[in-house]
RNA sequence: CCCCCGGUAGCUCAGUUGGAAGAGCGUGAGACUGUAAAUCUCAAGGCCACUGGUUCGAUCCCGGUCUGGGGGACCA
């Protein structure tokens, strides 16, 4: 229909009667009168190629738009009535795939209008759900061969079954597209109803696909997108790269047998906002026992064994069903590296491990076969596997999935909770805080044996300084404690805030923010593989989201709203109606990151309760709020982002650094109002504890902290070699005042200091001196990272070199006339100064400035 | 849409019947203390929003533009 796009861009008034496709449209709707029908639709004519938003709305949705047409009408331009009409081109191409599936009435014609058929309709599906199964016609399963299963054959029953997704895939890789990455996209439809993906034109093809199965997944939970055979897509490993994988039906698979095996691997990309979760995983296991890699028997006796009505059905030979994880890889890193299993190596699953995985194996077949790699299957010889699980030697494995299937949320939990008490666990997460709303939340979620996952957030507005070290290094607690955190980036809220962030600098900043994070994670060696970066336009620009948002605005009351905020939006004289909605938002992101608490300083006390008070209103649950103490400034009085010698930046460079702590306020012997001595307690302090624990192996849950290959800088407490066991944080000091100085505790060291035994300027250089160590990693990390300083330069453009030096518009002195002027009333000097001026005329202009020419008295 | 008021140093604001721009706070340097603060001494910083006009001369008077605030717009 080329010919049709032509009229469609062009200026068809003139022309369009000439033109063949003019010919084609009429008589399209001539035959559609034939049909009863007043209304017609063809894609060419009706959807704009060059509209990259209609585009999107429209291509999932032609397929209900074929669905729900009374008939649709084909005509195939290669061939006649009388050839074999299987042959043409319609029968090759993809975008037509759906024209043949999906219409519950389809009739064909040729390239002359002559109905290949004398019936009113070809192909009849009946779409209701009782009567799906049905397909009749004349051309009904006449077309081709009915093996491979073939697209004429299918009725909508099948379409809509669970393990649909392999045997649509399979039906590519014999058509194609003018586009490759069409080739992708003209399968959303058939694999997900309604679904809205970006479209991006020029899209590789793999990348493409990869999408259409991401979005197809998290829309439908289709688990049979995880059966495939072959190389795995680049972009996550669950998923396929080429539809080829998905072939299956077109050629023999030998079914696992005893001497083979077959590997699933779950890789959740960065692209993919979660973490694999338990239902995936089993859903993985039934996908592999839908699929035909393994037998009717083998299955069955899977299925045996991990059903809850059977104690230990065994699998038979070497056959053995396993599942491991890990969650030290970064995403883009090979799954199949040694040293990332080493765990294994004990022969066990390891007692702490989580419930929630980075990486998760399934393993079907003889693991004798695992040293080899395998020609249908993709592995890895690296993998290490325990062949005691396959006789069964490790019931906790089976009893682990007899576990899943009767509790959907408690499977692997065996293995996660058996290292630290409920009540241990809370103690780390709620440790060092100011206050805790609503713990007994957490303690009922910890006592069921779950992970709490929580969020904390932070708008990218001005740079981030070292205040932030105390919620990231309480993360660390978390994520030991077995908790499931989130990081948003609230660039949202960073524009709503008095516009801290401008719209055309909130993209950088958040990237530069990102960055700057995951810096600091990696200076306290805590593995960012666990966390889960957000970004708040993600999702809080949705549908559901706004109306949720109008829903609590018509429930909030201005006054609560800018009582709520009061602490955290900016409060200038005259406040923009932006600054209201900020307290309603961030309750809203605890329901729509799906978190049991969230966590903050406590200067979001306001907005905490806000959120308490009003999520229930709107019918989500009540969120615990966890708050952490405020570092306060260095002058005194908070440490505000807007004031520079209050905070110490990030990435400021160890001059700076000396010179912000050298200015600071820091009276002897006074302990409540000292910026540096709450520094210490608030940050140099719990950090040295956390290396201290570290080095003695308490990291509960979290056993990847500071073993993570990312980890940067020096991690070992801020003690001296000569400290004796237990020392936090050593002073050192000149022999001449008594020699080094060792602190096990905040409070030891607060009490010295309150006795002038530990005079200030000792604390501050200690103090300059360990922040310089905690920074150094970051810096290193910004100056390594070339991407980072160019969104530093776009996020934060330099004040200074923004006005172009406005030129000095020349001034000219005209002096005043005698007798006139401010000092008339003193003569002598006025006349001193201008001697000859002895009648009225005025002096003449006296040019002043430095680089006055010629050019001033023209003007 | 109508009326009123404002825009001067980083901040809060003075000021001039039109005659080379001021304070407080803040900032920087120095002195005094084993840090800082306090105190003292010194210093830096302004297209007086933009743009036309009147004038010998405009931050000031007049017009326009931009920008911020307050009030009104027939309800009492």
């Amino acid at each position: 229909m080329d010919d049709v796009k032509a009229i469609h861009s062009g200026d068809y008034r003139a022309t369009a009667e000439k033109e063949p496709a003019y010919a084609k449209i009429t008589t399209f709707f001539a035959k559609s009168r034939e049909y009863n029908c007043f209304y017609a639709w063809f894609d060419s004519g009706c959807i704009d190629q060059k509209n990259n938003a209609e585009l999107t709305e429209s291509i999932p949705a032609m397929y209900k738009w074929y669905q729900n047409a009374n008939v649709c009408i084909v005509r195939l331009a290669g061939a006649v009535v009388g050839s074999n009409i299987s042959d043409d081109d319609w029968f090759q191409r993809g975008w037509t795939l759906q024209e043949l599936i999906a219409p519950t009435h389809l009739k064909i014609y040729d390239v002359l209008w002559n109905p290949v058929t004398t019936d009113r309709y070809d192909i009849i599906r009946e779409p209701d759900w009782t009567t799906q199964g049905n397909i009749s016609g004349p051309l009904a399963r006449s077309l081709k061969p009915e093996n491979p299963p073939e697209p004429s054959h299918i009725t909508h029953e099948i379409l809509n079954a669970t393990g649909r997704a392999p045997l649509v895939i399979s039906w590519m890789v014999h058509r194609r597209t003018t586009q490759p990455e069409d080739r992708a996209y003209c399968i959303l439809g058939l694999l997900a109803l309604y679904i809205q993906m970006p479209l991006e034109r020029g899209e590789a093809f793999e990348k493409a696909f990869f999408r259409v199965q991401m979005y197809a997944f998290a829309c439908t939970r289709e688990r049979g997108l995880l059966v495939w055979i072959g190389t795995p897509s680049v972009y996550n490993s669950m998923f396929a790269s080429t539809p080829e994988s998905c072939d299956f039906f077109l050629q023999t698979i030998d079914p696992i047998s005893n001497e083979d095996a077959a590997i699933c691997v779950i890789q959740p990309s960065f692209d993919v906002p979660h973490l694999v979760d338990k239902n995936t995983v089993k859903m993985l296991i039934y996908s592999l026992l839908d699929s035909s890699i393994i037998s009717p028997e083998h299955s069955s006796a899977i299925m045996a064994n991990i059903t809850p009505s059977s104690q230990t059905a065994g699998i038979p030979g070497n056959l053995f069903l396993g599942i491991l994880g890990s969650h030290s890889l970064k995403n883009s890193e090979n799954p199949f590296n040694a040293a990332d299993w080493e765990w294994n190596s004990a022969g066990r699953l390891p007692s702490d491990m989580p419930d929630v995985l980075h990486y998760a194996v399934l393993l079907v077949g003889n693991p004798s076969l695992l040293d080899q790699p395998f020609a249908r299957v993709h592995t890895h010889r690296h993998i290490w596997l325990n062949p005691g699980w396959a006789e069964g030697a490790e019931p906790l494995l089976a009893g682990a999935f007899s576990e899943s299937l009767s509790q959907p949320n408690q499977f692997l939990s065996l293995y996660t909770m058996t290292s630290a008490t409920p009540e241990e666990r809370y103690a780390l997460i709620t440790r060092g805080l100011d206050e805790v709303l609503g713990g007994q939340q957490i303690q009922a979620i910890l006592a069921e044996g779950k992970h709490p996952k929580c969020y904390w957030g932070t708008a990218p507005t001005g740079r981030p300084h070292i205040g932030y070290f105390v919620a990231l290094n309480k993360i660390a607690d978390f994520l030991r404690a077995g908790v499931e955190v989130k990081i948003l980036l609230a660039d949202v809220h960073a524009f709503l805030d008095n516009m801290k962030a401008p719209l055309d600098l909130v993209a950088h900043r958040t990237k530069y923010y990102e960055y700057i994070l995951l810096a600091v994670f990696h200076s306290l060696g805590i593995p960012t593989s666990k966390l889960v970066f957000v970004q708040g336009s993600s999702y809080q620009l949705t549908k559901e989201y706004n109306l949720d948002n109008y829903k609590l605005c018509a429930t909030v009351s201005e006054h609560d709203a800018k009582k709520a905020g009061a602490e955290v939006v900016k409060q200038v004289e005259s406040p923009l109606l932006s600054g209201l909605l900020y307290p309603g938002l961030q309750a809203l992101d605890e329901e729509y990151l799906g978190v049991d608490f969230q966590f903050g300083g406590v200067d979001q006390r306001k907005i905490f309760t806000f959120a308490e008070l009003y999520l229930p209103k709107l019918g989500y649950r009540k969120r615990a709020h966890l708050m952490n103490p405020m570092v306060p400034g260095l002058g005194g009085g908070k440490m505000s982002a807007s004031d520079p010698n209050s905070k110490i930046d990030l990435l400021d460079p160890p001059e700076v650094v000396r010179k912000k702590i050298k200015s600071a306020f820091c009276e002897e012997g006074n302990v409540e109002d000292n910026g540096v001595l709450s520094f210490v307690g608030a940050v140099l302090i719990p950090i040295s504890q956390l290396r201290k624990e570290r080095a003695e192996g308490k990291t509960m849950d979290d056993a990847e902290e500071g073993k993570d290959v990312e980890t940067t800088g020096d991690q070992r407490p801020f003690a001296t070699a000569d400290a004796p066991e237990g020392t936090l944080f050593t002073v050192e000091r000149d022999e001449k005042f008594g020699g080094n100085l060792h602190y096990d505790s905040f409070n030891s060291l607060k009490a010295a200091f309150a006795a002038k035994d530990l005079h200030p300027k000792d604390l501050k250089l200690a103090v300059a001196n360990a922040i310089i160590s905690l920074l150094a990693p970051i810096r290193k990390s910004f100056e390594e990272n070339e991407d980072w300083q160019k969104v530093e330069k776009l996020a934060y453009p330099d004040p200074n070199a923004k006005p172009e030096k406005k030129k000095k518009k020349e001034k000219v002195y005209h002096p005043p006339p005698p007798g006139k002027g401010k000092d008339a009333n003193k003569p002598t000097e006025s006349i001193a100064a201008v001697p000859d001026s002895t009648t009225s005329s005025p002096p003449p202009p006296i040019v002043v400035g430095p680089e006055v020419t010629a050019q001033a008295s023209e003007s």
